[in-house]
Formats: structure tokens, C-alpha cells, sequence
DNA sequence: ATGGCCTGTTACACAGGA
């Protein structure tokens, strides 16, 4: 089985990208993050015409989240609280960052992880505030899913080798220790970093900033990534970043991250 | 050090991204 994890920052503005890739990429399920698009007027029907169920939670303008699958899934899930207390969730679910859905034996998680815009700001405490929350979610879902495929745009590189510089590493927003240490809480449920099966170098990257010529310098992080259960972990036979699109006309700021198991 | 660029908006500058 093959799962995609892309950032397409807009849906609709990179339509085109993402229909081709999948023609030309097979995969089983592609998760997508940043789709910018009410669910009335998300593009089902272009995934459709190729042969793609679509599931999609979105909002105006901001966030959104899809699942794109050649099988239909099971299980759709959208938001934390389809599994969370109404409570505990408070206004977490306000912005709309989770989708899931089962594919035979493995449940997909894909997320949207708040950016945290600076250090100490609002959106920073909320970061924290809604990965706290994500453990929770992801313990209850491990407990129902010993096969768990947790994917996304986490907007935290986890090691320094995750990034194309060590500069000033510990004061930037996605590297600062506090970020780097939550993600290590969330993870020790027991969730492990696929890419880091298979690859130990630095130097991979998933995201290029728009500005400052950046995907031609290859000053890049890797930001986008794909979390396994142990079982699913021992099963992982590659997980690998597509840098094509990013060369493309208008492309997203972010690549396609694939795992196989 | 700063801002560079891109997207969507009851748009015509701004918020948010990372």
C-alpha cells in the first residue's frame, strides 16, 4: 500500500498539478493539507473523473484537509472530535487540520499542524495547545488501530539535519527545542519517523520558501512527514520525497512525501 | 536585521503562511 502526504496550498489553484501526479503516481491514498476550500465547493469531481473517491473538511480561505483514495475508505473521521469529548476539544476543532479513514487493516491520519507564526506569539501557544490535544487523540486511535499511519504537514523539523542551516535553529518557529520536544512527547505513544527507516543523512527536504529563490539554492526543510505503529514501522519498505512538483510552474511550496508498506 | 513570495478575500490591502 502506498500513502502520499502533500501540502498543495490551495486545492483549486494546483488542481491541475495534483490530477496529474496521481496519473502518473499510483498510490492507494493521497492526503492533502492546505486546501483553502469549503466542502461545497471542493473539486470532488476532477478526482472522480479519474477514478479517486475524495473526503474532504475544509473552511474558508485557511487550513482544510482531504483524502483522495482509489478504494473507497472507511470510518471517515473529520476533526478531533469524532473521537474526543466536546469539552476536551473546546475550540480546537475550529480550524479544520485532521481528516481520517481506514484502508483496509490501517487507519490514515492526516494532519494540518498549526504553524505557530513566532515564538511566544498566540499562534505559538495554540501549536502547543493543539499538539497536547493530538496525543490524546493519537493514543485513542493506536489503541483502536495497532496499524497506524499518522501523516502530514507537521511544520517541525525534527533534527538539524532536517534543515539546510543550524543558524539561529533554536529562536525559529518549527525548530525551536519546545516545538522539537512536544512532537517527541506526542510520538512516544509509540510512533516512529518512516523517512528515518530508510534514510540518516540530512540534506531532504519537503517544503522551500517561496521567496529568496529558495527550491533552486535547495535551502529547504522537511517539514511533511509520515509517523508508524511499530507493526506498520517493520512493514515499511521505502518512504520517499517526490521534488518534481516543486520545479513545476506555480508550484505548491511543498512535495509529495510517499511511504510503502 | 529585514524582507523577499504566494493564496484567498462580500478583495482593490491585508492576514496567514513557514
Amino acid at each position: 500500500m502506498k500513502v502520499t502526504s502533500w501540502n498543495v496550498n490551495s486545492v483549486r489553484t494546483r488542481l491541475e498539478h495534483v490530477t496529474q501526479w496521481l496519473q502518473t503516481h499510483s498510490v492507494d491514498v493521497l492526503c492533502l493539507q492546505e486546501t483553502k476550500v469549503i466542502d461545497k465547493d471542493f473539486p470532488a469531481q476532477a478526482f472522480t473523473d479519474i477514478g479517486y473517491h475524495a473526503y474532504y473538511y475544509g473552511q474558508k480561505s485557511y487550513n482544510g484537509v482531504a483524502l483522495l483514495s482509489k478504494s473507497p475508505l472507511e470510518d471517515i473521521q473529520k476533526g478531533f472530535g469524532a473521537i474526543i469529548d466536546e469539552a476536551t476539544v473546546g475550540d480546537l476543532d475550529d480550524q479544520k487540520r485532521v481528516i481520517s479513514g481506514v484502508l483496509g487493516d490501517v487507519r490514515i491520519v492526516n494532519l494540518y499542524i498549526p504553524n505557530g507564526s513566532s515564538i511566544g506569539s498566540e499562534k505559538y501557544e495554540y501549536k502547543l495547545s493543539w499538539l497536547a490535544l493530538l496525543k490524546q487523540y493519537l493514543a485513542q486511535q493506536l489503541k483502536a488501530h495497532p496499524q497506524l499511519n499518522v501523516c502530514g504537514d507537521f511544520n517541525i523539523a525534527p533534527e538539524n539535519k532536517d534543515i539546510y542551516t543550524d543558524k539561529n535553529r533554536d529562536k525559529h518557529i518549527m525548530s525551536s527545542p519546545v516545538e522539537r520536544e512536544t512532537l517527541r512527547d506526542v510520538l512516544s505513544i509509540g510512533l516512529s519517523d518512516a523517512f528515518r527507516k530508510f534514510t540518516d543523512e540530512g540534506g531532504h527536504f519537503s517544503w522551500w520558501d517561496y521567496r529568496t529563490n529558495s527550491f533552486a539554492r535547495n535551502t529547504g526543510w522537511r517539514i511533511d512527514h509520515h509517523y508508524l505503529s511499530p507493526k506498520l514501522y517493520e512493514k515499511a519498505i521505502s518512504c520517499t520525497i517526490d521534488t518534481e512538483p516543486r520545479g513545476l510552474e506555480r508550484p505548491s511550496d511543498h512535495t509529495p512525501v510517499t511511504v510503502e508498506y
